[in-house]
This record gives structure tokens, C-alpha cells and sequence, in this order.
DNA sequence: CGAATTCTTCGACGTTCATCTAATTACAAG
DNA sequence: CTTGTAATTAGATGAACGTCGAAGAATTCG
């Protein structure tokens, strides 16, 4: 029976936790650190941040996007809530349509943990 | 109809290729990016690196991970294979028993691309 | 209010994935 | 060559995922 991974709510927020001081990576930090790379791990997803970061302000809305990737609206919207929901996007409406904004300190904090095997320790 | 993802032989080495100078990120470089986010993406997997990390040498055999994660050997074998054909593992016969052993500049460029927003441009 | 625009939710469908047990391969030592 | 240990492969199963079209909010404007 596979252990299924929690919304992100359910999780510590910004990047893996307290992180103990034991051999092994305990299972709730693994699984905190998981979730963030899984929803960095999908081509459609990386390409939506790909254009976000080329804009001026990092910010674009939904049917904006939906071009840049040749998907549905449904699809897309349904990549940037995963997206939002794992801390790396903000989502603001402005009258009709809806803003979402690269949080860029929430990918270095991703690319830290990794590059300093902090979540090993 | 879902563009699948390829194994890593049918992708750039190491990281990412090449990388345009489009605002947008190419539908080949991000699916690059994406299979070695994916192997990392997994809580199993985490830990079970975590545990190699922790080793002197970085390496350890699957008879010897198979505890670690509590997963049976074969589930641990495929987890180990994943992580190795993704360049994140070497694997190594010893007489009986296979060593596999962490790559860290495999782990390092991977953070490193994200970090510097480099798959983006 | 009613119509138009933007976005999300819902329900469905096919694919991918993690896991197990059982069978198979690879190697070492009697 | 047979036995024993380590590791993988094969096949099956259930969960999670990506995608779509259709339907449902939310907001603006006439």
C-alpha cells in the first residue's frame, strides 16, 4: 500500500523542515522535499515557469499561458495550481483574468536544499 | 494525447543541453530537466540517497537499503535502477552483491540549473 | 438584469508509477 | 555440478497523473 503524498498544506511550509540531525532522511522530510520537486518535475509545468521568468515582472494569466504551451485552459489552469499550491507561484486576480507570479526564493530554496544535501542530514 | 516522457539515453548528458536563447524554454530541454527532477521526486528515493550520502563512501549495496526504506528488494532494485539510468547513481558488481554509489555533481548540476534559472532561458 | 470574458471545477479516459509475489539470472563456495 | 545468496525481471494490481470537453463561478460592461 503505497504511502500517498499530502497537499501541500499538510506539509512545512517554504522548504523541508526542522531537519533533524540523524543518518537517514526521516520520512516526513522526505516526503516535504518530494512534493516540491514533483511539482517542478513536469515538462508543461517547467515551461509555464520558463515564460513567467522571461516576463517583466514574472507574472502572466492563464490565457496568456495557455498558448505558450498549445493546451487546454483546463490543463493549464490545473498545472498552476499545482504550481501555486507548492509555494512556487502567487496567484492575485485583477478584474477578469488571473495573475500568477514566480515566487523566486522558492526555487533557490529547492536548488539549496539539493545542492547542499541539506536534506540528507 | 500525453507526450511521454524518454529515458535519459534519449536525452541530452548530465544537464539540460544546449539551452536556446528563447524566451521560452524548448519542449525537449524542459522534458530533459523534468526526467531528472522526476527521479529525485520520490520520498523512497530521497532516503535512499540520504542513506548513501551518509556512507563513507557514498555507496551500499541493495541488500543493504532494502531495510532502510522498508521496501521489499525488488521495489528498492527498481528505485535504484531509476536513479542510476537517470545519471544520479553509478552501480557497481563486487562479487555477489552490487554497489551503487551517489554521483554529486550529477546532483549538483541539477540544483544548479534550477538555482540559476538557467533551463529557463 | 443580461451578455461576454476569464478562469476553475467536474467527470471521464488512458497512461504512468509504486508496490508486491513469484520466477529468473548471476555469482561464489562446497 | 549443486547448493545458497544477491539481485533483477516479469506480471499483476491499485493509485496518481495529465488531458480533454462540458458545465459552473466570477467579474466587467452595456
Amino acid at each position: 500500500m503505497p504511502k500517498t503524498l499530502p497537499l501541500l498544506d499538510d506539509v512545512s511550509p517554504i522548504c523541508c523542515g526542522p531537519l533533524g540531525n540523524s543518518a537517514t532522511l526521516e520520512i516526513d522530510d522526505a516526503i516535504a522535499l518530494a512534493v516540491r520537486l514533483k511539482a517542478l518535475a513536469d515538462p508543461v509545468r517547467l515551461q509555464l515557469l520558463a515564460y513567467l521568468l522571461a516576463q517583466p515582472n514574472q507574472e502572466a494569466c492563464t490565457c496568456d499561458l495557455a498558448p505558450v504551451v498549445k493546451l487546454s485552459e483546463p490543463t493549464v489552469s490545473h498545472h498552476l495550481k499545482k504550481l501555486q499550491t507548492s509555494g512556487i507561484l502567487t496567484k492575485e486576480r485583477h478584474g477578469m483574468s488571473v495573475h500568477y507570479r514566480v515566487i523566486p526564493e522558492a526555487i533557490h530554496a529547492i536548488a539549496r536544499t539539493l545542492d547542499t544535501g541539506a536534506w540528507a542530514r
